[in-house]
RNA sequence: GAGGGUGUAGCUCAGCCGGUAGAGCAACGGACUUUUAAUCCGUAGGUCCCGGGUUCGAAUCCCGGCGCCCUCACCA
């Protein structure tokens, strides 16, 4: 900063307890910060610019305009934030009800939404109303209102939410419109919204403040509300088969039922140490031997691992159990949960070939059925059970095997040359058993388990066993951890009271989880995890003021 | 965790070789009774992500940091 001798003609832009921000508007001179003001300088700053009430300083000009509008509207008698008004019409079913000529005037109607888009002709003005349904063009004549309407009319912002009478009509240029008779002011929006062509682009704002994506990006209120009615779908697929819904705990003593690394948290009264759950597994297991046949969970679950496009630390699982059916059932089952979920997401007589980026995906069942072996056998080019041959080709494909279990190796040699051959959907199945220590084994060859997972475009959608449910063998796979897995990369964790369980007795079973965010990517092509999630995990965001806290916290 | 990209007005984006920060939309004031991202006239709006450095002079060059995005590696 340079020393400047003459006097200027400033404005002040705000404060901080370490800097002062002037506007000086003679040329030549842009914003200047003025280092640790002298306190009296503060002193006066604060009189002159802190207002009586906190809630009226506004944040912005633009805030500050909006709360102008908000105070008369409060003039004209009517409440900015609005009331009742829940007997209106979505505008998808109203725009149906439009006549099919300009000039003919269609029932009248009465809808409630936000304003997107306002064009005003002076004494004739049009805007956008939209809802979760659908948006529609308004038509507002200042013929058709009393002075004190008006007022209201010309006050209404971009973004405010309002309810509006009418008739159905087409335009003169044929856009279905409602000829509106009355305004009611329902909520006054003191944001500015985003650029009305190009909306909101910035990534980060989007996930940060979903609502202002769900508003303002085209499709995504959609494909989120599509999410809902494929779980609906889900529900009722189960539904249909008797299946009923449980509630398991989310706090668990022992994060068991999948390989993954936990949440850790604490409970004070108890002083306990306990992880959020990974997976539903094993107490849906344990409700099974108390006689809950058919039972299913569509819950959260947790895994203290890393963020990208098909990841989010928190998601959504089905898990469901059925006594007495196998793997088998459980393909046709998820065959079933699939199917309908593309109907419910697109509607019934819809394809079921999905656009999934530049390619498509057929879920026309039966989806195809592959052995692991000969998956393996096919592109990986040897036996799995040649470990000379096996080591070979993971040699080829640079992969550890130092101090790793044969299976593993296995494993690591199908996930580099099978897996993204995968474009499905396609069924794997009969795994090798080590890899599988909940699983049952096969009667005609113990070193396989009765587990398929479901791949569609490299994708792992879902995952299903022959449940295992002899409780010696799951005690000693529970005691036997692979060589070459660390603990937390283990599904094997010992659990004695779901061993204690299996001891009364669990009937034979199918078991199926489904990743439901997956399952809904793959219906509505969807990319990324983050496009079918509300709220995805984010970093913390810079809470404003925290500079001075932090720099002075951390003085060294 | 590694590499690449990016951060400028409320939003979408320009800003070249370092030389007084720009546009469109939105806002504010005005005109306009069938507009489609309406149009026209006018006004205002900036901590150029943060912190250092080089320089007479930095949005621009250099160093460090932070956020976000993409690719790769790990988990579903």
């Amino acid at each position: 900063m340079t020393a400047c001798a003459v006097p200027l003609q400033v404005r002040l832009k705000g404060a901080t307890s370490r800097s002062v921000f002037l506007t000086c508007h003679t040329r030549y001179c842009g914003t200047f910060r003025v280092a640790r003001p002298p306190l009296y300088v503060q002193a006066l700053l604060t009189m002159s610019e802190t207002p009586a009430t906190p809630t009226d300083r506004p944040a912005d000009r633009f805030e500050a305009a909006r709360i102008e509008k908000l105070h008369a509207i409060e003039a004209l008698g009517l409440d900015p934030w609005g009331q009742r008004f829940d007997d209106h019409q979505k505008i998808g079913e109203v725009r149906k009800l439009c006549p099919e000529a300009a000039g003919e005037v269609g029932p009248k109607v009465r809808v409630a939404g936000r304003i997107m888009l306002r064009n005003n002709k002076g004494k004739l003005k049009f805007f956008h109303l939209k809802d979760w349904s659908d948006r529609i063009q308004l038509m507002v004549s200042k013929a058709d209102f009393s002075e004190e309407q008006w007022k209201l009319i010309e006050l209404l912002d971009l973004g405010d939410i309002i309810g509006v009478d009418g008739v159905v009509k087409l335009s003169n240029s044929g856009e279905v419109t409602i000829g509106v008779s009355q305004v009611t002011f329902l909520t006054k929006s003191l944001a500015q919204p985003p650029e009305k062509f190009h909306g909101a682009k910035d990534m980060e704002l989007l996930l940060r403040q979903r609502y202002i994506d769900l508003i303002y990006t085209d499709g995504v209120l959609d494909r989120m509300l599509r999410r809902g009615r494929i779980i609906d779908s889900v529900r009722q697929t189960l539904k249909e088969r008797n299946f009923v819904e449980a509630e398991t705990p989310v706090l668990h003593a022992i994060a068991g039922g999948a390989a993954a690394r936990p949440f850790t948290t604490h409970h004070n009264a108890l002083d306990m140490e306990l992880y959020l759950r990974i997976a539903l597994e094993l107490h849906l297991k344990r409700l099974m031997v108390g006689g809950v046949e058919r039972v299913y969970e569509i819950g959260r679950v947790f895994r203290n691992e890393g963020v990208d496009a098909t990841h989010n630390p928190e998601f959504t699982m089905i898990e469901l159990y059925q006594a007495y059916g196998n793997y088998e059932s459980m393909m046709d089952l998820t065959e079933a949960i699939i199917v309908n979920g593309a109907r419910a997401a697109h509607g019934p007589n819809a394809s079921l070939v999905l656009p999934w980026g530049d390619k498509t995906i057929d879920f026309t069942p039966p989806f195809q059925r592959a052995k692991y072996g000969d998956l393996f056998r096919e592109h990986a080019g040897c036996d799995m059970h040649d470990s000379a041959a096996v080591l070979e080709v993971a040699k080829k494909y640079k992969i550890v095997t130092a101090g790793k279990h044969p299976d593993v190796i296995i494993n690591d040699v199908f996930e580099e040359t099978v897996e993204p051959h995968l474009s499905g959907p396609v069924f794997v199945i009969d795994y090798p058993a080590a890899m599988c220590p909940l699983t049952k084994r096969k009667q005609s060859d113990p070193a396989i388990a009765e587990r398929f997972e479901l791949f569609v475009h490299g994708l792992e959608v879902a995952n299903a066993y022959t449940e295992l449910n002899d409780p010696r063998l799951q005690e000693d796979l529970f005691r036997t951890q692979l060589q070459g897995l660390k603990e937390e990369d283990s599904m094997a964790k010992m659990d004695h009271d779901f061993v204690r369980a299996l001891k009364v007795g669990m009937p034979p079973a199918g078991g199926l989880g489904i990743g439901i965010d997956r399952l809904i990517m793959l219906l509505t092509n969807s990319r990324s995890i983050r496009d079918v999630i509300y709220f995805p995990l984010l970093r913390h965001e810079k809470a404003e003021g925290a500079e001075t806290a932090e720099e002075e916290g951390t003085a060294e």
